[in-house]
DNA sequence: GACACGTGGAG
DNA sequence: TCTCCAAGTGT
């Protein structure tokens, strides 16, 4: 019979086994990433940059590492420090940015650079409480700069992490209210050292091993330790919430070009949907699939033909938009609104659905100079 | 706590 | 085609 005293002593060793045993695997298994110090320099003294660490986490949120590769080399190539980003014109960060998808984060990535610089050194802080308090960087962020960058015990949880353990320790607890439960135990791993490499190695874990689907259970160090392999259902976890159906809005898009292939467009508000970024003239997204959607509500009369009908897939509805194009020959861009030329269109600050806009009407033309 | 907020790749 | 989702944050 075990007693309380026993029973916590029992759960540390296996958390403490646990760690080891991942850390073990990592030293070995652990992805090389652009933005990444791997152990071997680690343990020569190299220590990591936190601006580097800093801009690939905030790119990385909920954002691949295959997508954030480019643009991660990108602003290191433009920006090679946080001084430099922070001297920066916003309008170019958008630029940079553009593709990476919820901007909200490219201005807060620019604010939080000019805090930074201003601070003793132009260096980041070095807990979490520090980096809380700057703009895109939350609790996730904060621990995992803490223990990436400084090296410092930080309890990183991320969508890994949550599957993980949820997977080790069956908890069948729906998120978000598993959270409390897996915190608590990702602190008790923490005990052991390397807190950087640690939260590396459950990520990278979760990343290629204890995978969303047909996690490859026969290759993970911790079989041994997981109670979902145990029920042979380890796919069951973690248990989610239904997501809400997602509804369809419709719009029309106008494209005008000028006989020297300039495109008139406009800047969307700081805030909101695509805050910040460019974009062709647009009607409202209405939810209404049978709204209106005609040449009525174009920028200035012209002689507006049909380009056809692009889908684009938002986070949380499905946008159709009717695209219309028009030679606009010696027009003067109207209020708000710009004219860009050929050469600089693929620099632009477009997002996704308006090159897709834009090349509906014009072929290639958001696809010049790459 | 609920919802807004992008994108492209995988199965 | 369609669903899920990838190192979450802000309001």
């Amino acid at each position: 019979m075990a007693s309380p005293t026993d029973s916590r002593k029992l759960a540390t060793d296996v958390d403490g086994r646990i760690a080891t045993l991942l850390l073990e695997w990592y030293d070995v298994h652990h992805r090389e990433l652009p933005w990444r110090t791997p152990p071997s320099e680690l343990k020569r003294g190299i220590r990591p940059d936190p601006y580097r660490v800093w801009l690939s986490e905030i790119m990385l949120q909920q954002t691949t590492v295959e997508a954030v590769k480019p643009y991660f080399r990108a602003f290191l190539d433009k920006w090679p420090d946080v001084a430099a980003l922070a001297a920066a014109e916003t309008e170019d960060v958008m630029k940079a940015w553009a593709g990476l998808g919820y901007y909200s984060r490219a201005r807060n990535l620019k604010v939080c650079a000019e805090t930074v610089a201003r601070l003793p050194g132009s260096r980041f802080p070095d807990n979490e409480d520090g980096l809380r308090a700057l703009p895109g960087i939350g609790p996730y962020t904060a621990a995992a700069i803490t223990s990436i960058a400084f090296n410092r015990p930080a309890a990183v949880i991320d969508g890994n992490v949550e599957r993980v353990v949820t997977r080790l320790f069956s908890i069948a607890t729906p998120l978000p209210q598993a959270k409390v439960e897996i915190r608590a135990h990702v602190e008790r791993m923490l005990a052991a050292a390397r807190p950087g490499d640690f939260a590396q190695a459950m990520m990278d874990l979760g990343a290629t091993i204890c995978t969303p689907r047909r996690p490859r259970c026969m290759l993970c160090p911790l079989r041994a330790d997981c109670s979902a392999v145990v029920s042979g259902d380890p796919e069951f976890y973690p248990v989610k919430p239904a997501k809400a159906e997602r509804p369809r809005r419709r719009g029309a898009a106008f494209v005008a070009v000028r006989s020297d292939g300039a495109v008139l467009l406009r800047k969307r508000p700081g805030k909101g949907l695509l805050g910040g970024m460019t974009e062709v003239p647009t009607t409202d997204w209405t939810a209404r699939v049978d709204g209106a959607t005609g040449v009525d509500s174009a920028p200035f009369a012209a002689n507006w033909q049909r380009a056809g009908t692009i889908t684009h897939v938002f986070t949380h509805f499905t946008l159709d938009l009717d695209v219309f194009r028009a030679e606009a020959t010696s027009v003067q861009a109207p209020d708000g609104h710009f004219w860009s030329a050929a050469a600089d269109l693929a620099g632009e600050a477009l997002p996704s659905v308006m090159k897709k806009v834009i090349e509906a009407a014009i072929p290639g033309a958001t696809k010049r100079g790459l």
